[in-house]
DNA sequence: CTGGTCAACAGGAAAAACCCTGTATTTTAA
DNA sequence: TTAAAATACAGGGTTTTTCCTGTTGACCAG
């Protein structure tokens, strides 16, 4: 009968072009618990790849975003093809909303600020070992933030289009000719040519390539 | 000197189709606490649109989603239109990812299901009146998800293609023609006739408008 | 009842998009 | 080094798109 083993630790890495950042973080992890291992530290994405071992993957890695030669972004996209299953913190300077949501995107599992407490990156790497991931007040403000403003770039100025001039838009969106888009609303072509023109005017467009991109950008029509 | 005044109470009113459940919400936040006033109860957003005082607005808003005559959307996008300094805080039972995300792009500041504890509505309302929102792992985790797919969305089957053809792509998606699309290349119209039939075979598309919808669905081209 | 707007449609023609075949040069890979 | 790709281009024809002007009938308001 064997005697209960202690947990095993949860290995960790550090990719992060600042040394003395990457050794302050060490020792404040070192700090809040014993269960973490740390496999190895890396300058940039290049210097992860080398690093990191088939056989003994971590199970976190703390990223940071802005690293010479290859930064967090192409790292992140690297180690979602090669090993999906390495959860992602991100640690970052920066925290502009489009390089949150476009780190979130490529699945990292939490985001946080460099100018946090040590306490909260010790509960974010227990979230992340846990439940998976660690979302917090600050990455949902800014996802709902880039959603709604989404949504107001679709407000503005979409001028109101009757029930068959939508359904005319939203055919003339699809990979068909007027000629097919006619035998689908039961009209002559030639109608088609009208309501061609009326959406020209309405929409500001000059072909129908315009019409397509002014609609889908305004969210008239939603691409399947 | 006048004595201390008592903290004005926060104006809530209730838009649902049940009568019970809006009744035992009531009840439940009389008993969570004593500052909150019910200015008044509607049975869907067209009700909603009578009652409304615009003397007398309220706070917030805790808002169903499937109703008969004008449903949580409707009634949030009047809302946005017409009283857009009101909090709508939804309490429904679906909670789709797609109807959480769309209601979030509306503008809502909270999304509740209704098999919460009592507790929760509580936090919820106060974190309305004090941080004006109240965004739980349950809402990040839907907005996560939701753009990650949009992501997976994107990264399957895209063909590579070269600078030069994302470069064509790119113009393709503009409304001008092809001749202005080689002046801007400097390629002869016929070098874009080339480009094209490549992209055609590439993206499977049988027109333009073909090429234009799957640049953008993909995001081999992302609009401004 | 009548002028005005609107939706559906036509003829006719120019412009743009599309298609096929073929050539010269350069780049790449065996 | 040599053959296969890839790139840039042309001639010439068909189809689709775009544009202009004009007709007909329905409906609405004064």
């Amino acid at each position: 009968m064997s005697l209960p083993h202690p947990p095993p630790p949860i290995k960790l890495a550090l990719v992060d072009d600042h040394t003395l950042f990457r050794k302050g973080l060490i020792s404040l992890i070192d700090m809040v618990s014993t269960q973490y291992a740390i496999l190895f530290e890396a300058d940039n994405g290049f210097d992860m790849q080398q690093k990191i071992d088939k056989a003994n993957l971590p199970d976190i890695i703390l990223m940071d975003v802005n690293m010479p030669t290859m930064d967090g972004f192409a790292a992140v996209q690297w180690l979602k093809q090669h090993h999906p299953e390495i959860k992602v913190l991100v640690v970052s300077m920066v925290d502009r909303e489009e390089t949150v949501v476009q780190m979130i995107k490529l699945g990292v599992k939490g985001y946080l600020s460099k100018d946090i407490e040590p306490k909260e990156l010790g509960e974010a790497l227990e979230a992340l070992a846990n439940k998976g991931f660690y979302y917090t007040d600050f990455i949902t403000r800014k996802l709902v933030h880039s959603l709604q403003w989404d949504e107001t770039k679709i407000q503005l100025s979409t001028p109101d289009l009757n029930e068959r001039e939508k359904e005319f838009l939203r055919l003339t969106c699809k990979d068909i000719t007027y000629q097919e888009i006619s035998e689908q609303m039961n009209l002559s072509p030639k109608t088609i040519d009208g309501y061609r023109n009326v959406l020209f005017d309405k929409l500001k467009a000059k072909s129908r390539v315009g019409l397509v991109v002014i609609a889908i950008r305004t969210g008239l029509v939603v691409l399947d």
